[in-house]
DNA sequence: TCCCGGTGTCATCTG
DNA sequence: TGCAGATGACACCGG
């Protein structure tokens, strides 16, 4: 079961599909039986490159959407070799294509008669047949084929009816310089139609390969087997067969199937451009997009995802260098440039661009770019642009942000936090810069934020945030010292610095960057005249002087802030240890209380005692025992006892026990 | 991931 | 009024 998937829908389907049946620029191979109908030339580069299996891992990693899903081949394809019951015998057709000079040779009966067709000047017949094949696969799928459509008005498939893509403009700027090398036409209007798809196509060679990057959208591709076409393929005249897949797998070597097969990748089969039996000698065509191509992942993930693409294409690229340089290996580059010498220009300097473009174009600034674009650069070379001793490796290698932080300082000449880019007159941002005593020292680079990606890669980046440093001296520093400022937080570069900076202050590692003759310690503790006679007798920059002062004021208010913390925390404590005092001291004046009131219950009881005892025995004129209920004892203030009736001593201390009941209450509670 | 304590710093107040 | 110190507030960091 193949399942196919529609071409995209700009129209570029059909149209390279019609310029390939046309012209031979690319050897068509459409076996109906299957609907293999080959991809726009644009979707070689990528998808062809991974075979059309749309059931691999490879085509769910694909860009391109799939507008209109997936379809079943075999639900696609027209009625295949019925589509014209007037194609003759299929060992006549190929004779009569052989005869007409066609560079290629045909796979599949319907390949012959469809060439046939068009060599013989039947071109409309050729597009209606393609575009039945075309709008076949479109209504298929319910895709919006739109190539389809468009390039087949009537069932016939006319590349011309889209006129206002960039695509076909381009191709009408170079139309009049190369017609000459044309396929042999019989009838004018298909000469004149294969004109047009001839110029169109070499237009496509030559003038979009960057272009169509832009421009082209998402192109989707298809897969299909090959076996009945082998079968027929038999049955053809063998020597040429052979002649040809000579051709062809010297051609397979440049396959574009072949192109990511770096070492050690498989080729399943799938891959391989005898599935699609491009002729590349006449049709590599240019349109395969070779610097992508190189830039495609040995994993044959093709995702054009910018990131992805800045994050992998060192290693291919080298590789694929080196594959340009020794031109006789049977690498695929190699392959190719033996082929096409202008690819092999094309190739170097779009390679060399699109790696530069992949680093980072700010490289541009710092790199001989000649250098890499003549291929000169070396490792050497690179390892010395690293190393060049007037850079400022502890500057950009504190910066561990790689391309954000190269596109900051790219960006601005403003202080950006990290302080590592750009123009900063941070000391603490050229640690290594300073620490040394200049510009440029060869300071080990510290800073652990070297990445484990690759040699190539760090050297890249920190080539780039070396030079951008900008070459700045301390003098430089001082005579900007006006505009200076302190990065924000730049504690967070504490995290970039080596274990020795990293147990420094930051104030103090800011005084070791601007050499400040005295100690952090001696600048806070200095007695405020020592130390404004101190700053009169050295001469000190105004940044230096602006640090010292910054240093002391920070220093000073730290004590500060350290004393008014340990004063709280001392009057917390002590305010504690007051509640706890007091918390004790109520606790021992509540068990006094508790013995005072049990103490006077004694007492009481006594006088209790007492009074009965003494009414016991009093007697009264009558010689009869005195009513205690009736009588009270009252003692005078001249110490004698007086017996009082009670109603007059009851008014008088009336009063007197409501209050001490009161407070008799009073203390039950407590 | 949130919380908490420690710390540095700044702005402002105070003596 | 200037200055050093005190303090509130905030942010950051590490446990």
């Amino acid at each position: 079961m193949k399942y196919l998937k529609p071409w995209r829908s700009d129209g570029g389907g059909l149209l390279h599909l019609t310029i390939l049946l046309s012209l031979a620029g690319l050897r068509l191979d459409l076996d109906l039986d299957l609907c293999l109908l080959l991809p726009p030339p644009t979707l070689l580069r990528d998808e062809l490159l991974l075979g059309c299996d749309p059931t691999s891992p490879a085509y769910a990693l694909s860009p391109y959407p799939a507008p209109g899903g997936w379809g079943r081949a075999d639900q696609l394809h027209p009625k295949g070799r019925e589509a014209d019951p007037a194609a003759p015998p299929e060992g006549q057709l190929l004779r009569e294509v052989r005869a007409l000079g066609v560079p290629f040779i045909p796979r599949t009966r319907v390949d012959a008669w469809l060439v046939h067709r068009v060599a013989a000047g039947d071109a409309d017949g050729a597009h209606g047949l393609l575009g039945a094949a075309a709008a076949s696969s479109a209504g298929g799928v319910g895709a919006g084929v739109d190539g389809g459509s468009q390039a087949a008005p009537g069932g016939g498939g006319d590349p011309r009816a889209s006129p206002s893509s960039p695509l076909a403009a381009r191709q009408e700027e170079k139309a009049p310089a190369e017609q000459t090398a044309r396929v042999p036409d019989a009838d004018g209007r298909a000469s004149e139609e294969n004109e047009v798809l001839r110029e169109r196509h070499e237009a496509v060679d030559h003038s979009s390969q960057h272009e169509e990057n832009e421009q082209r959208v998402s192109a989707q591709e298809e897969k299909s087997l090959q076996q009945k076409n082998e079968d027929e393929n038999k049955t053809a005249d063998k020597p040429d067969w052979e002649a040809e897949k000579t051709t062809e797998s010297r051609n397979e070597g440049i396959s574009l199937g072949d192109i990511p097969a770096l070492p050690g990748s498989s080729n399943d089969g799938m891959n391989s451009s005898a599935h699609y039996n491009v002729n590349f000698s006449q049709a590599i065509s240019h349109d395969v997009n070779l610097h992508e191509a190189m830039l495609l992942c040995p994993d044959n993930t093709f995702r054009r995802d910018p990131v992805v693409r800045t994050s992998q294409p060192q290693e291919p690229f080298l590789q694929l260098n080196s594959h340009t340089t020794n031109a006789e290996q049977s690498l695929p580059v190699a392959n190719l440039t033996a082929f096409l010498p202008f690819v092999d220009n094309q190739m170097r300097n779009l390679t060399s661009e699109d790696f530069l473009h992949d680093l980072n174009i700010n490289i541009f600034d710092e790199i001989n770019l000649m250098s890499l674009a003549t291929g000169d650069l070396d490792a050497m070379e690179v390892s010395q642009l690293f190393q060049e001793p007037d850079s400022d490796s502890g500057l950009s290698l504190n910066s561990s942000h790689n391309s954000t932080s190269i596109t900051k300082s790219n960006t601005s000449h403003s202080i950006c936090e990290e302080g590592a880019t750009g123009y900063s007159s941070d000391p603490e941002s050229l640690p290594h810069h300073n620490l040394e005593g200049a510009v440029g020292g060869n300071y080990p680079a510290p800073m652990g934020h070297r990445s484990d990606s690759g040699f190539c890669g760090d050297l890249a980046f920190q080539h780039v945030f070396h030079n951008h440093t900008y070459h700045l001296e301390p003098r430089a520093l001082e005579s900007n010292s006006e505009s200076f400022s302190w990065p924000e937080k730049p504690e967070k570069m504490s995290r970039y610095l080596s274990d020795t900076e990293r147990n420094l202050s930051r104030d103090e590692r800011r005084a070791k960057a601007l050499r400040i003759p005295f100690s952090v310690d001696e600048i806070v503790r200095m007695p405020v005249d020592s130390f404004n006679s101190m700053l009169s007798r050295h001469y000190l920059t105004d940044l230096q002087v602006s640090l010292i002062r910054d240093i002391r004021r920070r220093g000073k208010n730290k004590v500060a802030a350290q004393n008014c913390r340990r004063r709280k925390m001392d009057i917390i404590l002590n305010l504690e240890e007051d509640v706890c005092n007091l918390q004790a001291k109520k606790e021992t004046l509540k068990r006094e209380r508790a013995q005072c009131n049990k103490a006077i219950n004694i007492m009481k009881q006594k006088l209790h005692h007492l009074y009965h005892d003494v009414f016991s025995r009093l007697r009264d004129d009558e010689g009869r025992p005195v009513n205690p209920n009736q009588y009270a004892l009252q003692y005078s203030h001249d110490g004698s006892v007086l017996i009082v009736p009670k109603e007059l001593v009851t008014s008088g201390h009336k009063k007197e026990n409501r209050k001490r009941k009161r407070e008799g209450i009073e203390d039950g509670f407590h």
